[in-house]
DNA sequence: AATTATACATACGAAAGTGAATGTATTCCA
DNA sequence: TGGAATACATTCACTTTCGTATGTATAATT
C-alpha cells in the first residue's frame, strides 16, 4: 500500500513529526536515530526520507509547528490596547504561561530545545532561531515600557531600557526554571504566577500617592 | 611508553578531561566519541577507559572540575558581613559574571551543561545536579530577603519570597540570555552589570525619603 | 486506458562507535 | 633486584546508524 491521496500523505507527515517529537523528548535529539522515529511512527524510514532530507530538517519542522500557537499569543504583545501598557505585559506573560501549562505539543517542544538538543554543526542555526524572538521581544518591551513612562503607569526614576532587559531576563528565567523544576509532572503552579503578577507590581507607580 | 609516575597520570587525566571540555564544546555531548577526545588529548581510547567507566563519568568529572571556582562565590552569599543584605546578592551577581567572563574552563563548561548536552539516560541524573545549585541558590535568596526585610533595607509592601523567585528567575535569565547571545564571542558586556544594579536597585527602600 | 509521478517499503554498503580483551613497558615495592 | 601492579596502547567483535539505491503498488494525469 503506497502512493496514498494528499490527505493520507499529510497525515503520514504529522503523524512522523508526531513520533519524532516524543522520541526526541524521551531519548534526545542525538540519541534518537531515524529507525526509531520510524518505528513511532508506524511507518520504515523511507517515509521519513521521502518528507524531510535528514534529521535536522525533521527537527525544524517540529520547531516550525508551535509558531502556529506562539503566534496568536505574540500578537497580543505588539497590539497597543490595553490603557496600561503594563498590562499588556502581565497578560502576555500570564498567557504564555496559559499555553504551555494547557498544550503538552508546546511544552514538550520547549523541552526538546531546552534541554534535549545539542546546538552545534547543522544545529547551530537551530540556536539563531531561539535568539531572535527572544531579541524581538526584548526590542518590544522596550517599546512597551517607554510607551508606559509616557503615560505615567510606570514608576518614576525607573529607566525603560534596563527594565525591558530585567523582564527579558525574568522571563527566560522562569520558563526555564519552571520546565526543568517540574520535570515530567507539569501539574499546576500558582507560584509563578504570583511570581509574575509581583514583577510586574514591583515597576508599577504607587497608586497609593497617585495624581488621578 | 607506559606507566608513568603519579604525577604524570595525574597530568594525563587532567589533559583528558581538557580535551573532553573542548570536544565537547564543539561537537556536543552526544556526537563526541571518545576516540576524539583522546585524539585530542595524545591519548587512545585506552587511557579515557582506564581514567574514566564511560562518557557520563568523564562529563562528571568535567563539571565537578568547575566548583573549585564556584565555592568562593557561593561562599560570599552565605555569609553575613555587609550591613545591607541587598549589597551582598548584588556583590553575588557581579562577582559570578566576573567569573564567568575572566575563566574560560567557566565559561565553556556552563556552554556546554546549557546548550551541548541533551539531558535524558544516563544523563538525566545530572541535570539533577544542574536544580540542586538553583534550589540552594532560591533557599539563600528567601533567607537574605527576610534578612534586608528585618533591617528595613527592603522596600516595604515587598514580599521577601516573591523577591527571591524574581531574582532566582532573573539570574538564570541572565546567564542564558549572556551566554547565548554572544556565542563565542565573549567580549565585556557593560548592559549586564546595568541591569543587575538596576536590578537590585529597584527593591532598595527609596533612600530620599529614609528615615536615618 | 495507458502512462507517469507519487509515496512509500526494502535492501545494501559503508562508516563509526562501543566495551572488553589482551598486550606490554615501566614503576613501585619488598 | 625481581615480581606484581600500574598505566596505558592495540586489537577485536559487535551493534548502530546513515544515505542511497532500488522495488512497487497506487493515485493522478492525459
Amino acid at each position: 500500500m503506497v502512493r496514498k491521496t494528499k490527505a493520507e500523505t499529510e497525515q503520514t507527515r504529522v503523524e512522523i513529526i508526531d513520533a519524532a517529537r516524543r522520541a526526541f523528548h524521551k531519548f534526545g535529539v542525538s540519541r534518537t536515530s531515524l529507525e526509531k522515529v520510524a518505528q513511532m511512527a508506524g511507518v520504515t524510514r523511507g517515509a521519513i526520507y521521502w518528507h524531510f532530507d535528514n534529521k535536522a530538517m525533521l527537527f525544524n519542522a517540529l520547531r516550525d509547528q508551535i509558531q502556529t500557537y506562539l503566534s496568536p499569543i505574540d500578537a497580543g504583545l505588539t497590539s497597543d490596547e490595553a490603557p496600561d501598557p503594563l498590562d499588556t505585559i502581565e497578560k502576555f506573560l500570564y498567557g504564555f504561561i496559559d499555553a504551555m501549562e494547557n498544550n503538552p505539543l508546546l511544552r514538550q517542544t520547549f523541552e526538546i530545545m531546552m534541554w534535549r538538543c545539542e546546538y552545534v554543526n547543522e544545529f547551530a542555526s537551530v540556536l539563531y532561531e531561539i535568539v531572535r524572538p527572544r531579541h524581538d521581544f526584548l526590542s518590544e518591551l522596550k517599546v512597551i515600557y517607554a510607551r508606559a513612562a509616557d503615560r505615567g503607569f510606570l514608576r518614576p526614576t525607573l529607566d525603560p531600557e534596563a527594565m525591558a532587559y530585567d523582564t527579558l531576563s525574568f522571563t527566560t528565567g522562569i520558563i526555564h526554571n519552571w520546565l526543568i523544576a517540574l520535570g515530567s509532572a507539569h501539574e499546576h503552579c500558582p507560584q509563578i504566577r504570583a511570581s509574575i503578577r509581583s514583577h510586574v507590581a514591583l515597576r508599577r507607580r504607587d497608586t497609593i500617592s497617585g495624581t488621578d
